[in-house]
DNA sequence: CCTGGAGTTGTCCTA
DNA sequence: TTAGGACAACTCCAG
């Protein structure tokens, strides 16, 4: 008697648990053959890769603990595949659906193939709470605003019904040939010295991802609806770059913070939200394919942006002279994360007060970020630049000393980051140009010399931002 | 098809 | 010092 084997094709679900495509594959086959491809046309970020490559060792560990292989190819699925099949006598190929433009494209492509040759194929929902094409307004049509989007999603969840089990999954327990080894992917850049302290700060992996929720539900979560908003205390989930790689699934994550008792409704439904906001960002990349090169509103296209590298090679590095944002910028070169509250701060102050184009920052932060996703990221920078489908008023422009007063109000996050103001008084910790002669001598900070003067006026830009919203309108 | 209320995350000015 | 209104106009969405 022959083994019948299946293949799961892991993409943006690096996890074992709750996983609906390796749950229902399991159910099908004897023994499942895991594979991973690596398609270097895929767009990827510089940290990402060093996540992935942790990421892909720990699945890889958690397949051979039972006594299975992980398979992984470098190259274009849509000729790898197909000799896979053939060659391992493959009569099931399952994967969980990703949402973006390149992905889809291809799958459909590869499934059409597969459908050809009589081989069985489903694709599943591992990724998201509901998939755009299950949300609709009144209408009959999608949702472009996220309140009414999420009252809708959020209904449909809440009654969801959550199979918390998982099906015992059987591997197969031999590398298939032409496999390659995880290093010959060649992630982690050795030269690059900014990948080298990210592990200071994150562990990957499914495990961890498990870890990191209950020490949320445990710690955090009861004072999230306000706690969420200060950088200078530790209260967000930290879930994103694990929901990205999909070592979690979100509606594990949904079901888990909706079901405990312990936490209050007003931080539980706050929480929720922000998993929803996830959701939304992939209802738009799905409608709006185009979105990560094009703004949503096309009179953007006639957006006055400046170009100016000299401001944005200063903006990355943190020197911009304005500490909320300095704070910022080094907190993402440092850890590979920032702060939500203040990665609204810096995109604002890139699209409005130095009026560079949302996709330099978009582009930069999908470089540097270990939750760099495609949906979230291009919907944040369209929302906080006023070009999305449900953005930002034009003159909501952040006042960087304003937010830095109102939510990091003792400094701390900024000193945290930008050891030059260790010793400036709280009062100029966010406007520190406006120190006396005597108060940046006391401080050992001569502004301009050893901290920049901020690159450009607040007031004057804000009503230069002011000025050319009129022109598009 | 029409209607009215609402829209993540603000800031500034004036009284 | 603080609270309230202005800042645009438009599109979305539900009834």
């Amino acid at each position: 008697m022959t083994l019948k084997l299946g293949i799961h094709w892991f993409r943006q679900d690096l996890r074992l648990s709750q996983n609906p495509s390796l749950q229902a594959l399991s159910k099908k086959v004897d023994e499942i053959i895991p594979i991973y491809i690596y398609d270097p046309k895929q767009r990827i970020g510089s940290v990402s890769k060093w996540w992935l490559e942790k990421s892909l060792k720990i699945l890889k560990d958690n397949i051979e603990k039972k006594n299975g292989k992980l398979n992984i190819f470098i190259g274009n699925p849509i000729d790898i595949i197909p000799s896979l099949i053939l060659d391992n006598k493959i009569e099931h190929f399952y994967w969980n659906r990703l949402y973006d433009h390149y992905s889809i494209t291809r799958d459909k492509e590869i499934k059409s193939s597969l459908k050809l040759k009589d081989i069985e194929c489903e694709t599943f929902n591992g990724f998201l709470l509901n998939e755009p094409w299950n949300i609709q307004n009144k209408s009959g049509t999608f949702f472009k605003v996220f309140t009414p989007y999420w009252r809708h999603c959020n209904e449909i969840t809440r009654n969801k019904k959550f199979n918390n089990q998982n099906h015992n999954i059987r591997f197969f327990d031999t590398n298939l040939k032409n496999s390659k080894k995880l290093h010959d992917l060649n992630l982690i850049n050795k030269t690059m010295k900014w990948t080298n302290k990210i592990h200071i700060h994150w562990m990957p992996g499914e495990n961890n991802a498990q870890v990191q929720l209950n020490k949320f539900i445990d710690h955090k979560v009861n004072n999230y609806s306000i706690g969420r908003d200060r950088p200078d205390n530790n209260l967000t989930s930290k879930l994103s770059p694990y929901l990205h790689f999909g070592e979690i699934s979100p509606i594990e994550v949904y079901n888990k913070v909706n079901s405990s008792k312990k936490i209050n409704l007003q931080n539980k439904e706050k929480f929720l939200s922000e998993i929803g906001w996830r959701d939304f960002a992939y209802n738009l990349l799905y409608y709006y394919p185009d979105m990560i090169k094009n703004p949503i509103q096309k009179k953007f296209n006639n957006f006055p942006w400046l170009k100016d590298n000299k401001n944005l090679k200063k903006w990355q590095k943190g020197l911009t002279g304005v500490p909320i944002v300095d704070a910022g910028m080094r907190q993402l070169y440092e850890t590979g994360w920032m702060h939500n509250r203040v990665r609204m701060i810096v995109g604002s102050f890139l699209t409005k007060n130095l009026l560079i184009h949302w996709k330099k920052g978009e582009e930069w932060f999908y470089d540097t970020l270990v939750d760099a996703d495609t949906g979230s990221n291009s919907a944040g920078w369209q929302w906080i630049s006023g070009c999305g489908a449900d953005a930002s008023p034009y003159f909501r422009v952040f006042n960087p000393i304003l937010q830095g007063q109102k939510f990091d109000p003792k400094g701390d996050y900024v000193k945290k980051y930008i050891p030059e103001l260790n010793n400036v008084s709280y009062k100029h910790i966010h406007n520190p140009w406006e120190m006396s002669e005597q108060d940046q001598i006391s401080s050992g900070c001569k502004i301009g010399k050893d901290y920049p003067l901020p690159i450009v006026d607040l007031k004057e830009t804000r009503n230069r931002a002011l000025s050319a919203f009129k022109t598009i309108s």
